[in-house]
DNA sequence: ATGGTGGCCACGCCA
């Protein structure tokens, strides 16, 4: 089985680069983060086209999440979830499902702006009702997968340049504790479960030339339980959507597993 | 320290 994470930045401009990524790389399941269309947009003919099913949860102009899939393997998915057990939120961050006896999560957690800001509160409250919620479904669940934009690098190697990160938004330690909160119910970053060269990321900024110059962050991730870790055979960022004409600021990040 | 680029939408917000 093969699923990807991808922050598309506007699934209406990039439509094409998904198809053919799609069509490319065939995965089982794709999870789309910053769709920014409102369901009754969503270009559910053009993946049903190549084979796949969507479910998506969508708002006008911001947030929006989608799970792109193949049913003729996986079978129906199961209950569709769009929001944590307590944690009412009218952005749409949020999509959540079954495949078999894989629970698979797709998310886009807040960016949060500034250390201290408003939206950096929210982005900790956020993470906080995820863990909570996580926290049950764990209970229930042993297979899960946590994919999605995390706006959070886990360690200093995820980052370009540690030093001019340090503290700043999707770098600071306490974001980072929010993810080990979440680590520490049993989850972790499949990415480092395997060699990687140095110096991969999967976001850069679109000013300054951040991407031509690698100056990149690695802030989307999978986490998954230990059994699904145990059963993984590679994960990777492609970078080379990123390159194209009108591309999304996000590379996608995909994993393979003996399932 | 500031602002740079892009998407949405039609101005400023968000990233």
């Amino acid at each position: 089985m093969k699923i990807a994470t991808w922050n598309v930045n506007s699934l209406r401009v990039r439509l094409p680069h998904v198809i053919d990524w799609l069509q490319e790389h065939e995965p089982d399941i794709l999870g789309l983060q910053e769709t920014k269309l409102p369901d009754h947009d969503f270009p559910a003919d053009a993946f049903f086209d190549l084979g796949y099913e969507c479910r998506f949860s969508g708002q006008k102009t911001y947030n929006g999440v989608a799970l792109i899939f193949k049913t003729d393997r996986l079978g129906d998915p199961g209950d569709i979830l769009t929001r944590f057990n307590g944690f009412d939120d009218a952005q749409k961050r949020i999509i959540a499902t079954s495949f078999g006896d894989v629970r698979v999560f797709n998310l886009y957690v807040p960016n949060g702006q500034t250390v201290g800001s408003e939206k950096y509160e929210y982005k900790l409250r956020w993470l906080a009702a995820m863990r909570d919620h996580l926290a049950q479904e764990t209970r229930e669940h042993e297979q899960i997968v946590l994919m999605g934009d995390f706006n959070i690098a886990p360690e200093d190697r995820d980052i370009h340049d540690p030093g001019e990160w340090d503290g700043k938004i999707m770098c600071s330690d306490t974001e980072r504790d929010a993810l080990t909160r979440i680590s520490e119910l049993g989850f972790s970053d499949l990415f480092r479960a395997f060699d990687q060269p140095d110096n991969v990321f999967s976001w850069w900024d679109y000013r300054m030339g951040a991407f031509r110059r690698n100056r990149g962050l690695r802030i989307d991730l999978i986490l998954c339980t230990e059994n699904l870790i145990k059963i993984s055979t590679n994960c990777q960022v492609d970078v080379a959507p990123r390159s194209l004409e009108r591309a999304s600021d996000h590379a996608p990040v995909w994993a393979d597993f003996d399932l």
